[in-house]
This record gives C-alpha cells, structure tokens and sequence, in this order.
DNA sequence: CTGAAAGCGCTTACAG
DNA sequence: CTGAAAGCGCTTACAG
C-alpha cells in the first residue's frame, strides 16, 4: 500500500471536527475555540498534514508565489553581478513565508512582457519585482491591466501608484566626483550605463550635476549596455581623445575592470596617469590590481527588503516605500593624485 | 461586469460538447474525431481560453514548473559566472514548453535539504536539477525518497540511475597543462576548487594526471572555495614558496583574475614571470589584461540540455545522459614561455 | 466516438 | 461556536 499523503479530510475525521472548521483553524480564522484550534492543530501534526497547495491555489486563486523577471541576453546575463545577490536575498525573507521565487530570464522587450502574460494568466505569481525600470516603461500598463500586484526597484519617476524600494545612488556618483575633484582632477569622464534605463540615466544626471557643481565640464560621458565589452570601447574612445581624461567613473564595476584592462594595455599606470572608480562593489573588485575605488550597495539587503514590501502589498492590498541607506564609496587603490601634467600621458611602452 | 476568464466549461457550451471532450482534446487524447477537436480547438482559441493551471495541477498532481536549488552563502553568489548563464539556458527550453522555473537560493546543507522536501511536499515543481555534486551527497537518498525526478549536472559516481548531463571538464585541465609545458614550463601549481565538489575534485585529478604524464611533479595544490578571496590567498602562499611556480591553472576565472591581482601587485609581469590560466570562459575574463587564457565551456547550452533532459525524464519516466562538447582551451595573452631563470623572478619593483 | 458524473483537496458562504 | 454543502476548474474512469 502506497502511503498516501493526510488531506484535510483525515484531520477533520480524527480530530472529530469538519474540514470547514480545520480549514478555519488552519487560516487562523475567527469561528473557532482556543481549544478546538489547538487540539486540530495538534492532529494536523501529528498526521504530519500539509494542505495541499494546488487546492489552495484552486480555491483561493493564489499561487502563494513570486514572480522575477529578467531581461537579459544570455550572453550578457553573467557578467551582472546584481542578480544572485538579490536573488538571495528575496528567497531569505520567502522561505519562513512558504512561498517560491519563479525566475523568468528573457532575451527581448516581446518575450518580456509575454512572460508578465502567461504569468499571471496561469496565476504562477501573486507579484512581481520590477527591476531595471526603463524611461516610458511598457510594463507598467501590461501590470495594471492584469490586475497583478508588483514592487519596483528604484524610484519610477512619474508614478506614484507602485510601491518601490530604492537605494539612492546618485550620492555615491556625486561622493565619487567629489573624491576625485580633491584629488585635484579636472577632466573627469563618465561611462554611463544604458540611458533607457533608469538608473542608468540617473547616475548619469547625478555625474553631470556633480561635475557643474564643481564648476567642471560634464561633457565628457559615453552611453554603454553595460557590458564589459562596451566598457572596453568607451575607455579606447576616451584616451584616444587629444587631450584625454585624468580619471574615469563607470557605472558599474565589470565596465570598470574592463576599462583597468585597457588602460594597463596602453602602459597606463592607474592610478598615477589615470584614476578610475566602480560601481557595486563586486567581490572580485577587490582582487583586481590596483584593487578598485568604488561604489557599494546591498543588493541582498535590497532583496529582502524587496520582498518584504511585495508580501506586504500583496497580503494588505497596499505597502510603504523603503528608502534604503544611500550607496556609498569605498575608496581603495585605483583612485590618486591628478598628474602634475595633465595634459600629456606617460608614453606608452 | 467584471471580465471573468473563460473556462473549461464555457468552452464546453459554446462547443456544443461535454467538459471531458474539451478536456480530451485539449490533451491530445484519443476518443476525439478530428473534426469535433478541430472544432473545439477553434472555439477555445476564440474564447481566449486558457485552462487554469492550478485546477490542473490539483487534479493530475503536476505542477507544471521545474526547481533548481543553489547552495551558496549570499555573498559567494555574485562571483560564481555560471548560474546565471546556466538559468538563461533552462528558460529557453522551459518557455515553449509553458513551464516554469522555481529558483531557491539556500545558504546550507540543512536548508538545501528542506528545500527540497518543501519543493516536493508542495508539489512546487516536478523535478529538480542537482548541482555542485558533492561526494557522499547525501540528495541522492532524500531525492529517492520523495520521488522527484531529477538530472545531475556532471557525473555521479557511483550512481547510474540518475540521468545525467555533463560537460568534459578534464580534457580542458589536460590542454592547459599540455599547453604549459609546450611553453616551457616545469613548475605549474593549481588552484584548486573546493574537494568536496566533484567538479573540483575532478578538475584537480585531471591536473594531476596531467603532471604525471609530462613527467612533472603534480604536488603544487591549494584547495579554495572557488572564492576570489581564496584565490588570492593562494596564489600568495605559492608565491611564497622558496622555490615558486612560473605557471599557475586555477579552477575558476574569478579566482584566477584575483591571482593576476596578486602577481601584479608584487610586481611581476604576466605572463613574461608568471602564467596563469582561469576556467569557465566568463565575458569579463576577456578583458583584463592580460586578457585570460582560460578554458570555455558554454553554461547557456549546458542549461538548455539539462532542462530539455529533465523535461524527457519526466514525461517519459526515462532519460538518456548527455555528454557535451568538452571544454577547450582558449589561449590569450595571459600565458606565455617559461622565464629562462625559472628559480627566481624578476625583483620586485 | 460522446456524455454524465465523480473526484482532486481545499475554502467559503449559509444554516443552525 | 459548529456542520453540511457547494464551488474552484480541471481530469478520468465508466457507460452508452
């Protein structure tokens, strides 16, 4: 004889009650005595009792699950060291919740908002993260219109009807161009991430804003996709320039290294003929040589706190944005002292 | 009028039909003439119905989504290039099939257990993906236990009945070591991975029996975690050494750019005083510089095989193992002939 | 080839 | 405070 799994209908039989009132005691319902509930809570033990989640789903039309979606082109999609740490952190506030992370990774705008469909036609989620927010976002209007609950990750300009949780990052941009602007720097360039993205775009206007303020010229800034191989270019462009930037902020810490790489393929010395600084504060940025200046956040902290706010946008039909602690810089060996002789570069080998 | 979804039974009426047929032809089961699921297939499709997966899921105890647990601690996550690359692959073969993909992201054995007896207890998904085999691993019998389907990444030793899909990793360790010694090289360690893991042990043993081969001594190994950290620290120690390597074959690309870090830092060049070989191929290892000679496997493909696999596994109860292409070396700048003064390295600057 | 009915395991009004 | 029953939307024997 296969062991069968306990349904409700054995707890009620044993416990001598009906399936109604286990299933009300089970959902901390009012309608049942202090002492009915415990001993029903007792026989569900001891029948080692899990309600089934298909039927609860059935019945109740929740799928007791969350719902990421990434955009990401395959062959892009390792080098961003921001997912696995949030990841790990929404599964950190889900676990004691009993509810399940469904990961959709897609390669274009069309299979993206397919996914949100199927998504939620299937009622696979209750809600969803909202990541790399984008300027007139499409998929504010897909989630509106399938009624689906869903928590941003940055600020979504323009909206106030979505919760988000964000980590503002134009203080650790603004820091950055600070700490270089001491270090006597005044060509400072930036390579920006992909402008239709939010934050992207956000750490950009925060690099030009730091720059006026410091009565520089801003002018020097190239869009990238963020990859490594975009990074790459920029940083040719750069010091291909006649009269070539002193020190460089990236928008994030691969574009970064790779920009370490070709400064050092040029004989470069970074940081005596040129400074440059990260952005996330990955765990290999630190190991580089020179290891990196850069800007920290806490994407697993981001994650839970995430999560946090979608269950409770979900379980109370409305949530309190988070502001998270800014993002902050991490000085460390490839940011120095502008060169005397700004102008020329040390010959290249 | 709230717009209610159509159902079964909506298609049912408008067809003409009882629920069943709607149901036999929706599943492509016999007892349907063409004609009638022909017509009844039109009429859903006006409809827009889409049957619910969740009365679906109660009835036929399929859950219709496939789990992939990770055992990592949050902060290694980021620096591990290969599931995220490996997840884009899962997806690929999993969209077209309307399945799911249901993550966790666990942080210990004890967790990674539960998980699984939660995933399979739920009836969360309808099997599992298993990687970083370890020795003794003791999801084999946990596994068996709750009757979940699953596909090894790498190859279970001592196990055949579990399907399996794996990419030769040995024959990439051999090249890097043949490729070494052709250069002149005599004194190569390896930075190992973590022993436990059967990758890491496997990685190690090919190394080995790679030395061997080339008449050299095979004793220069430091085990790691696989973390950056680990890496630096162990190319530290080797450099110590009264009498170092000139050539160094590290486990992971991470670890090994964290050894370039290292050599650099002490001042010597790469790959004229030291060669350093990396594995997985990750797109930033092409960047640094100097650019990493490192061993390629493709994560993407690994996925899409593993996810098609399990999909066969358990619709058809059996699965054929697959082997895919070995990992092959790709030589780049980061390796080079063996200093002529192999006992001592350039001062340091 | 087709129809009527029971069942999957819960939740939720509705009576008492 | 408790029980009996209908319902969620499918699937699957069982009859015809």
């Amino acid at each position: 004889m296969a062991i069968r799994k306990p349904t409700i209908t054995d707890v009620a039989r044993t416990a001598g009650v009906s399936k109604g009132l286990v299933s009300f005691a089970l959902n901390d319902k009012p309608g049942v005595s202090p002492e009915t509930r415990k001993r029903i809570l007792e026989v569900a033990g001891d029948l080692g009792w899990r309600p089934s989640l298909s039927a609860r789903s059935l019945s109740t039309r929740t799928s007791f699950a969350l719902g990421l979606v990434i955009r990401r082109k395959a062959e892009v999609i390792s080098a961003d060291p921001f997912f696995p740490a949030f990841i790990a952190g929404v599964e950190s506030a889900l676990t004691e919740e009993g509810r399940a992370l469904v990961l959709s990774v897609v390669p274009d705008a069309e299979a993206e908002l397919r996914t949100y469909r199927t998504l939620a036609g299937d009622n696979r989620v209750d809600g969803v993260f909202l990541t790399d927010l984008r300027e007139n976002d499409e998929r504010f209007a897909v989630l509106a219109d399938l009624g689906l609950p869903a928590v941003a990750l940055g600020h979504p300009t323009g909206r106030d009807d979505m919760p988000f949780v964000q980590v503002d990052d134009t203080h650790g941009i603004a820091s950055a161009v600070e700490h270089l602007v001491s270090l006597g720097h005044s060509r400072i360039a930036h390579v920006a991430g992909d402008p239709m993205m939010m934050h992207g775009g956000r750490r950009r206007s925060s690099f030009d804003e730091a720059m006026r303020e410091a009565g520089l010229d801003p002018s020097l800034v190239i869009d990238t996709d963020f990859s490594a191989s975009n990074g790459a270019d920029a940083t040719k462009r750069l010091l291909d320039n006649s009269h070539p930037p002193t020190a460089i902020v990236y928008a994030n810490d691969p574009m970064a290294i790779a920009g370490l790489g070709v400064a050092q393929q040029r004989g470069l010395r970074v940081p005596a003929d040129l400074s440059i600084t990260g952005f996330d504060g990955t765990d290999i940025s630190g190991y580089v040589f020179p290891a990196l200046t850069t800007i920290t956040s806490d994407p697993v902290e981001w994650g839970m706190v995430a999560a946090r706010t979608l269950l409770e946008l979900i379980g109370s039909g409305s949530a309190e944005s988070v502001e998270l602690p800014p993002a902050s810089l991490l000085i460390r060996a490839s940011t120095g002292p502008a060169p005397s002789d700004s102008g020329h570069h040390a010959a290249h080998r």
